[in-house]
DNA sequence: CTACGCTCAGATA
DNA sequence: TATCTGAGCGTAG
């Protein structure tokens, strides 16, 4: 199975318009076999929201789950920012400055662009990634105080970070 | 080539 | 402290 997407939206009514407007069906022309995968998936992430210290990334790859990130992600410095994010455990955080020193690079801000266009946030933890200054920085393509930046601290509180 | 952005450091009040 | 400004650099158009 192949997962290309992960999208995360403000409440049920945003869920239901994009499912609309996409043209998608909840559940359609599945398998036993997909159900099964599914409702792993399902656990996984519920396991996450409870406080459980998973690597969500590996929990997805155990599953048989194809990441489908190498078409957005082909170029070597949106790579190595990528794996610098793949080296953060649940509940570490860094901050966009010291990705720059990790990888050779004073493009922070370039930095924030490949995160920006992260498709599976969680699964490639961006949330993890604050401002030097300590402040939380952006999520999802937002900043400021928006919900989405809301989302980033509690994901943080999750993990059991202080904020 | 130009414009833009999940940034940073420095300046100013 | 809060807000502004220019530097900096990869990417999309």
């Amino acid at each position: 199975m192949k997962l290309n997407e992960l999208n995360i939206f403000k409440n049920e009514k945003e869920t239901l318009d994009f499912i609309r407007t996409n043209n998608l069906n909840l559940v359609s022309k599945t398998s036993s076999f997909e159900i099964k995968i599914l409702t792993q998936i399902e656990n996984l992430f519920l396991n996450y929201f409870q406080g459980k210290k998973l690597n969500l990334y590996d929990e997805i790859k155990n599953l048989q789950i194809e990441l489908e990130i190498k078409a957005k992600f082909k170029t070597e410095f949106t790579q190595k920012v990528i794996n610098a994010l793949l080296d953060l455990k649940s509940g570490e955080i860094t901050t966009y400055y010291d990705i720059g020193n990790k990888i050779n690079s004073k493009a922070y801000r370039a930095i924030g662009n490949v995160c920006k266009s992260n498709p599976i946030p969680l699964i490639i933890p961006c949330h993890r990634v604050l401002r030097k200054n300590g402040e939380i920085g952006g999520f999802m393509g937002k900043s400021d105080k928006t919900w989405e930046t809301d989302l980033k601290k509690q994901l943080l509180r999750i993990e059991g970070y202080k904020i």
